[in-house]
DNA sequence: GTCTATAGACTGATAGAC
DNA sequence: GTCTATCAGTCTATAGAC
């Protein structure tokens, strides 16, 4: 699944029109976006949107899903691997998140904004390949270790929020961080791969002090 | 400045006009906002709108500019307040933001898509009033504690984003949140509640084991 | 100040030539 | 498959009645 594409020499012109409106989707938004903005970015006419994909909606549809996969199903293989302990598992996840966001920084702000602005319709796309909490390893570990009084007990919910919160949020604050402190995308981009290893001690840290 | 207006029976056609364009632009986004929707949002006919702010994007400049003084500015009086101690004033911050947060939940979702689209247009109304960082009380006095070792030496901006990222970015999250664990809108604020006593401790801890 | 009616530009989508 | 030309609908903004 590519957001960032490398130029196709052999790529169809289908695959082309999706990758244009892709990137055109993501860094403007659903409603500011002009058909005739994906067909010059494709480099085709805008009678082809409509002749591979029906309508802005429908090329729209594709290209959110794959980007909610990409957000969502695709750390399900982390959290749910039985080889790898509580912490180990935060650690790979904070990984993930942070090389796939510096490949793709306008992801997230993307896709918490059409998910506000259509709710109703994308709950059912995200409930696709829905894994009942119960089920994910990762729950089962924590409930394990709480129990055995490794780990005190809080509410995990509060820790998830944290992991995600300081993985994520940076990118999505990025430009207003940028306009306050001045720094340039390189030194952001190594403040987030710093971030790969200390976000792991800070909710170390906090999990002990509760 | 109102968010969230109680009906004021006295308020002018004009300033309901703006509370109505404040409302819809606030959950719908500047792109996907006709001026129809605020027309019959406020009570009054569409001619109005151009009546009283001459177009939609002149509106909506006026409402952005009022938002960010809301999201920034207002925590100016906090940082530079020489009489509360560092701690004292993280603690404050967060208290501040997420009461804020909770009564205007779709705030920043709203200013950092807004943003992300326009950055240029809106780097001169961010730097309106802008303050040098330097002459910051609270970055004086964090200098002030890291000089004297009674602060470890570790980035100033990495704490500035954690404090950000766990306040904000669940409500940011939300509708995501919501979707994927079931918590209801009550369950939700409750949870941010908690977290205004639970984030300055957990920065403590971080702080602390740096 | 507030309304109705409408101008003028733009949008998503399609018909039809090649 | 790909293009040009164009339709029908919607948008912002304004003219003009009251």
């Amino acid at each position: 699944m590519k957001i960032q594409p490398e130029i196709e020499l052999n790529a169809t012109t289908e695959e082309k029109i999706k990758e244009a409106a892709r990137r055109v989707f993501t860094s403007k938004g659903y409603a500011a976006t002009r058909t005739r903005d994906i067909a010059e970015e494709s480099g085709y006419n805008l009678a082809l949107i409509n002749y591979y994909f029906r309508s802005k909606e429908k090329l729209f549809d594709i290209i959110m899903l794959e980007h909610l996969q990409l957000f969502i199903h695709s750390v399900m293989g982390i959290v749910n691997d039985p080889e790898t302990s509580v912490h180990e598992k935060i650690e790979l996840l904070i990984s993930h998140y942070i090389d796939m966001l510096i490949k793709n920084p306008d992801l997230p702000l993307f896709v918490l904004s059409e998910i506000n602005a259509n709710p109703v319709k994308l709950a059912a796309k995200l409930g696709f390949g829905h894994v009942e909490r119960g089920n994910i390893y990762l729950v089962k570990q924590w409930k394990e270790l709480t129990a055995a009084k490794i780990l005190p007990n809080v509410n995990p919910l509060h820790i998830l929020m944290n992991v995600l919160s300081m993985t994520i949020f940076p990118f999505v604050a990025s430009p207003l961080l940028r306009n306050r402190t001045g720094i340039s995308q390189e030194e952001f981009n190594k403040l987030m791969l710093e971030r790969k290893k200390l976000i792991p001690v800070w909710i170390n840290a906090m999990i002990t002090t509760s």
